[in-house]
DNA sequence: GCGCCGTGGTTCAAAAATTGAACTAATTGT
DNA sequence: ACAATTAGTTCAATTTTTGAACCACGGCGC
């Protein structure tokens, strides 16, 4: 499979990773995040080669995720910023930050820690049900085809829900 | 600098990406979650190479994300599953499907839809801080280094949180 | 026992992605 | 004019990934 096909896939997360899923993009937009907007920055402070990353943020500004603003400051002539689209990646990337300090953390205490300023406490993040406000767990989602499919549409869906061999929610 | 440098940095979410970073790997542990388990499911519903889908099953499995199990079984002899570790990877998928379903959505029609068992309606994923449950937002998160740090720790730390030039907060 | 089929891989050459060093372009300060 | 700085581009070498062919093992029919 080619890998730009994925943005043709009917699971939105497999969308989602033809657009972030490769080893670099992430890490260029959490520098986005931490304020971070120059090529040079992004190159010294992530060690990607220069052409790697002047090909990632151009992808990154086609589809969307960021704009290039030309500054006037000749120390920092361009500036790569978050659009809505891209600041709407925070959830992923703080549960990914969430996720790696619970489970790879080598030396048992944070190097990094975040604080959530309007509280004041150590962030802890919780992803939840918008409509009940529960606590998110797998095994309490079913996953289901769209409304107003056409039938070819509905049987790929079909097929990439369930499993050949009635396959059991795993959690 | 080398990939698997990555889980040595000080940014969780570099050490996040060393695992789960590349470009099949969250799509096999979201198959997980959807119940596959065995080799040859997916083998043929990802389109990823045998080759590489070994590899990634037996990086997921040292690292801890999975499990293989010898199921007696003769037409699905191993079954990888999804342990702890690997189950708490469900906010970051969930994440990203409530992404790419507002952003990447062609028919803008959802093909495929999530439904919160509990209370029954189409899942709304929302990120909160656990302390004071307001929604997440990447302008009320701080940065700063753990406590205890050494002193070359300390300086890593710092050296990746503040950029050179006094950068301020992209959001 | 013996061959056949299915699952779960491994091997290896070809193709694609990535690196790293050298080079270019534009702009500013002296 | 000339050096310095940002922001790239180019291209050969390296690494990763693919895809097809092949191998190993267990169960089953005979």
């Amino acid at each position: 499979m080619k890998w730009h096909d994925l943005n043709e896939d009917a699971c939105s997360i497999a969308r989602t990773l033809s657009v972030i899923g490769d080893r670099w993009t992430i890490l260029i937009i959490k520098e986005c995040f931490w304020g971070v907007s120059s090529f040079g920055e992004f190159h010294c402070r992530l060690g990607i080669s220069k052409a790697l990353l002047s090909q990632r943020l151009k992808e990154l500004v086609a589809v969307g995720v960021l704009v290039r603003e030309d500054t006037g400051d000749p120390f920092a002539r361009n500036a790569y910023k978050l659009t809505r689209m891209g600041k709407d990646l925070f959830p992923v990337i703080m549960a990914m930050a969430q996720w790696g300090n619970a489970y790879l953390n080598p030396q048992a205490k944070d190097l990094v820690r975040y604080r959530h300023k309007p509280c004041g406490e150590l962030l802890k993040v919780e992803t939840t049900c918008k409509a009940c406000g529960e606590e998110l767990r797998a095994r309490d989602v079913a996953v289901e085809p769209g409304e107003d499919l056409s039938d070819e549409q509905r049987e790929k869906v079909e097929a990439a829900i369930a499993s050949v061999r009635g396959v059991k929610p795993a959690v």
